[in-house]
DNA sequence: CGGCACATTGAGGAAACTCAACAAGTGTGG
DNA sequence: CCACACTTGTTGAGTTTCCTCAATGTGCCG
């Protein structure tokens, strides 16, 4: 049952095609050399893939995904991914390493929308439009899987348990979205920010890591934002979770000392699993 | 300052080219003449084929569809079509009157996630979970067509445009909650209230109807909800609005008098078009 | 007609914002 | 290797927007 995998397939001519368009490609060559490990690894023997997208075929499908995968696109911290009004051809699969979307409206204000770690799938949000309506940068040092999504449909109609999976994603995104609306309409400061702490919390545990201390990839700048807060809000919250010693936090390092307290802060139904 | 806001959740007119083919007779008024016989009516005959479901299908498909669609189901105000935690199974055409979506969180309190006006498509949030996760409910007498899920699945694997539609219609919800959490997350109760009249001024308007006179089909308390605020500050926002000569508020009754100061006082590139 | 949900208006208070200063960490170039 | 600019984060003081509480008005339905 097993299939082995071709490592490389990395410039089919779709792949040419899109660089060919890319803005960024001048970074290619470069990157590709960062990333040479990573960048060559098939899904089937990819860490993430029982998080990721391969969960919704079966092993015998699954190379028809790896095939119009491109992997291990490498990014460095601030390097965008994609930026809004680009034209949208592809999803992308983090692979390492975090990254934020934001739009940016007509006054220049940024609007954080969301925080992606490795196994999320970044970039629906085009579908509709066949541009991005929204940037994607890297938070820190990344790599994501570019997976181009007319090649995606077209498999997807071929293998109903990955249409399924892709409703499913969008699905998901579209809760997840009407949760942070609860979240930022109703609740208080405090809330928001331990809402946030727990589920990056629970999305670490998911993928094997600690639940309790970590690191969280952005800026008070980025967490105020997308949570609708000023930074000074971020930051005066921070210290008074230590003083309370619900948090231990340095710079960016956060430990969680008492889970509970947060979950009391936090209502549950944020975070789609109890505490 | 300014403020995004999808004029429509599903049916702008920026459509696929696939579009192309649906032909639209005479989309008049029929969204206010709610009579007994539209339960029947086939989506050939609706006078919302052009910005609904059928819009992504040819006309020779158009009748798998057509079979897989339980047409009019009619609603009284206040009932429910489903609730949070009933079993995903179908997703459902508005065909008239509004309906609102809404969670409890775990404190009993309601969270409006979104007003659905004729030829919108409400409940795809179930579907990564098999069971919705809101409930939907009639804001006055209504009426849906239902769309079986699975049925849609399959329908999908074969007509690629339908897939494309679908994906399409998923990723504009997904845009206008980033949208929506704009609002909430930065905007002050001015700019939320004014995005709102004008996304429902849009709507209207692509169904035919004024853009400038319309019935809201919500309460205040509703709106409060959906936008983040206490129902004081919407009532007070709306006298405001009277007393600078922007609107003319009678109960739910509004006319836009000054849509100019709207789209200034909450902003302009609300709507991706000129206002 | 009363009962009830919905809507408006006023007064006072509080959570979070803005402004401002400062501290610490990061990177660049001389 | 240090000086300097710059970004990021923290803390304080005063202000503002919007919320809460409370009272009253209005329309609808049995």
């Amino acid at each position: 049952m097993s299939v082995r995998l071709v490592v490389s397939r990395q410039c089919d001519e779709q792949h040419e095609k899109r660089c060919a368009g890319s803005k960024n490609h001048g970074k290619k060559n470069h990157l590709e050399r960062v990333d040479a490990m990573t960048a060559r690894v098939s899904c089937n023997d990819c860490s993430l893939s029982p998080i990721c997208l391969p969960l919704a075929v079966r092993a015998d499908e699954l190379e028809q995904l790896d095939n119009i995968i491109r992997r291990g696109r490498a990014m460095k911290r601030g390097e965008h991914l994609y930026r809004a009004a680009d034209t949208f051809d592809a999803v992308y699969a983090v692979r390492s390493g975090a990254l934020k979307t934001y739009s940016v409206s007509e006054e220049g204000e940024e609007q954080v929308t969301g925080f992606y770690l490795p196994g999320e799938i970044v970039g629906m949000d085009g579908i509709s439009t066949a541009r991005h309506v929204s940037s994607a940068k890297a938070l820190e040092t990344a790599s994501v899987c570019e997976i181009p999504f007319d090649r995606l449909e077209f498999l997807s109609s071929r293998i109903p348990s990955l249409q399924h999976h892709f409703f499913s994603l969008m699905s998901r995104e579209i809760q997840a979205d009407r949760e942070l609306h609860l979240l930022v309409s109703k609740k208080s400061a405090d809330d928001r920010i331990a809402a946030l702490l727990i589920s990056i919390s629970a999305r670490h545990k998911l993928r094997g890591l600690s639940a309790t201390t970590f690191r969280l990839p952005m800026s008070r700048y980025d967490i105020a934002n997308y949570l609708g807060l000023a930074v000074e809000t971020v930051s005066r919250t921070f210290t008074r979770f230590q003083q309370q010693h619900i948090l231990r936090v340095e710079g960016r390092e956060v430990e969680i000392l008492d889970r509970g307290a947060l979950c009391g802060a936090a209502p549950r139904e944020i975070l789609q699993q109890p505490c």
